[in-house]
DNA sequence: CTGAAAGCGCTTACAG
DNA sequence: CTGAAAGCGCTTACAG
């Protein structure tokens, strides 16, 4: 049915290692063959099949991207951005969208190994038993988004000092009543990290921490409203400011306060996190941590390719790099400083 | 290195038949052998290659899509429930976002049907001579997002009809001087179909067109605040109402308005497209052409599968389907009547 | 129920 | 510079 390389070499009355050196354009080949060739794989409109290189190079090109919400902007920022970077050094993604499920991680990591990808990152945060596993036994390098403490490459920003800061800009405009609606603690950066540089900030400046002030949802904008009416509902006037572990739900907060009739900054001060696209849609702009995405994603690929293409030359699974980015506070409306 | 089926059959004391029989549980093996082989494969850590086995199939279960925009919360959407839908049934996604270069898509489908995808997603709506001649020439199925005249297999709505529909309705509120920030014209249904809506539904109400008060934009939130900028400064008074191409752009032209001091819906009304979660979040809510993103990923979906199932039973390359999926009109606070 | 062998479409030493 | 042949890791008629 369909034209393969050896129907070219017989058109182009060549042989199929000819046929294959003008498409590898490795070796020297003659002009007058390459002529040949080329026009023949014109002629019958000849497409290689990468299936049958990859089997027999033991490469695929391919990379596969775990990521948990892809509706998230932050998230699907990053997934752009490694597609262009990865795209621009011929790798192909394959992409999961896995909301939430954390066996059906290991599902896919399962499958991306079956296929034979040449790497894998994983941004889910959540580790279960089999998880753990998988990545303890596999030989595809894995980059991975989060500090699971075993020794993996790693690219990420410091969560507790960002989750430190965003609460210390706080107090230092003067709020001493913090909420925090928090992200899930079995998260171990963007749940747990935050939460802990939250409490850190808190005892460091002689404040009690409130159990009933900090919540916890999933990230997402409705998780942020919702949270934030329980808030008003159960604790309004216990806390004149609040720090959302996303920009998602740091909008959905605000968009909650206001349609509590209730204002953002002169209520209520709401600090984000991510820097995302939402943080600048809002008014009053979100005041947020911004995470350097462009940093993160470059960093990611590199990492991950460089254990991929130093794989021929040695197996240094010794030198697993963790790599931590830098934050930074960004101020804008969402913010106000009061008399102490 | 790896282990492969050869070694399973050896360390269970079996041909690799057998191996592969249990593997793809299809005929009958008798439970002892099956007992050897599964301990085999578990003592060993076998991966089954599945490169190998595409080849060998001739059929990868991947599926290819091509996306202007992930970041875009709509194309967000229908990407992720694409992957979710297509996963269920045991299809991967080779995912590709591809902003603005026609030429890169053309490359990314050859690398698609060189990875012998059994099928393609093809969201964007500009057409070169390049990707016609693909599209043409192509034996993969591919669905595609918009209406480009050639008899493929097509998801949509009716474009032309929701711009007509929009228009209309802010007519009904008793607007008769219109702007509107549109897409780009070579964009076919985005584009250009929705501003034919427009105009016609100007037509209708007896209503001049004035060029000056289009505008044409990427749909991302940027250029939908950039355009109204441009707007208010050459023809601020000669509109009550803006009818936008996205919910990012409309998000961005309300932004700017109330950047300008100006109201919505009090001094300008606005109407979107989408139905995104954007939407949800302006404050007012927008008032939007919403569009069936559930729908739409399901037929995506089922034509697609539809067709790379029915390959091995006929070539019916003759019935292409296209179908047109029902917008509706989502009315929220972005849009008020006006006196006539 | 089980196995030996051909073949999927390429690449790559090896030899000339 | 060019080609014949082995082999990548599977599946699948075919035979028993």
């Amino acid at each position: 049915m369909s034209v393969k390389i050896k129907d070219v070499a017989r058109a182009a009355g060549v042989s199929v290692t000819s046929v294959s050196r003008v498409l590898n354009n490795g070796d020297h080949v003659s002009e007058k063959l390459e002529k040949k060739v080329r026009r023949a794989i014109e002629e019958l409109n000849y497409s290689p099949s990468l299936i049958a290189k990859s089997l027999k190079r033991n490469k695929t090109n391919l990379i596969g991207v775990i990521i948990p919400d892809i509706t998230s902007n932050f998230q699907a920022m990053i997934l752009s951005l490694i597609e262009e970077i990865a795209g621009r050094r011929g790798y192909n993604l394959l992409v999961s969208n896995i909301v939430e499920d954390t066996d059906k991680v290991v599902k896919y990591l399962n499958i991306y190994q079956e296929m034979r990808v040449d790497g894998i990152v994983l941004m889910h945060e959540k580790l279960n038993e089999d998880i753990r596993l998988f990545l303890n036994k596999t030989q595809i390098p894995v980059v991975v988004h989060a500090d699971f403490g075993m020794n993996l490459p790693t690219v990420i920003i410091d969560d507790f000092q960002a989750g430190y800061d965003a609460t210390s800009y706080l107090i230092a405009q003067g709020h001493r009543e913090i909420a925090m609606i928090a992200g899930d603690k079995r998260d171990v950066c963007a749940g747990l990290r935050r939460i802990e540089g939250y409490a850190a900030a808190c005892r460091d400046h002689g404040i009690m921490i409130e159990e009933a002030l900090i919540r916890h949802g999933d990230y997402k904008l409705a998780s942020g409203y919702r949270l934030m009416a329980e808030l008003l509902r159960e604790a309004q006037g216990r806390f004149s400011a609040v720090f959302a572990a996303s920009d998602d739900m740091a909008a959905g907060a605000v968009n909650c306060i206001q349609d509590h009739g209730l204002h953002v900054p002169g209520d209520i001060s709401v600090i984000g996190f991510d820097g995302s696209q939402i943080a600048e849609i809002m008014r009053p702009r979100l005041t947020t941590i911004k995470q350097p995405v462009d940093r993160i994603s470059e960093c990611t690929v590199d990492l991950l390719l460089e254990m991929i293409e130093e794989q021929g030359v040695a197996k240094s699974k010794g030198k697993m790099k963790t790599i931590v980015l830098s934050h930074e506070l960004l101020e804008q409306g969402s913010c106000r400083s009061i008399e102490t």
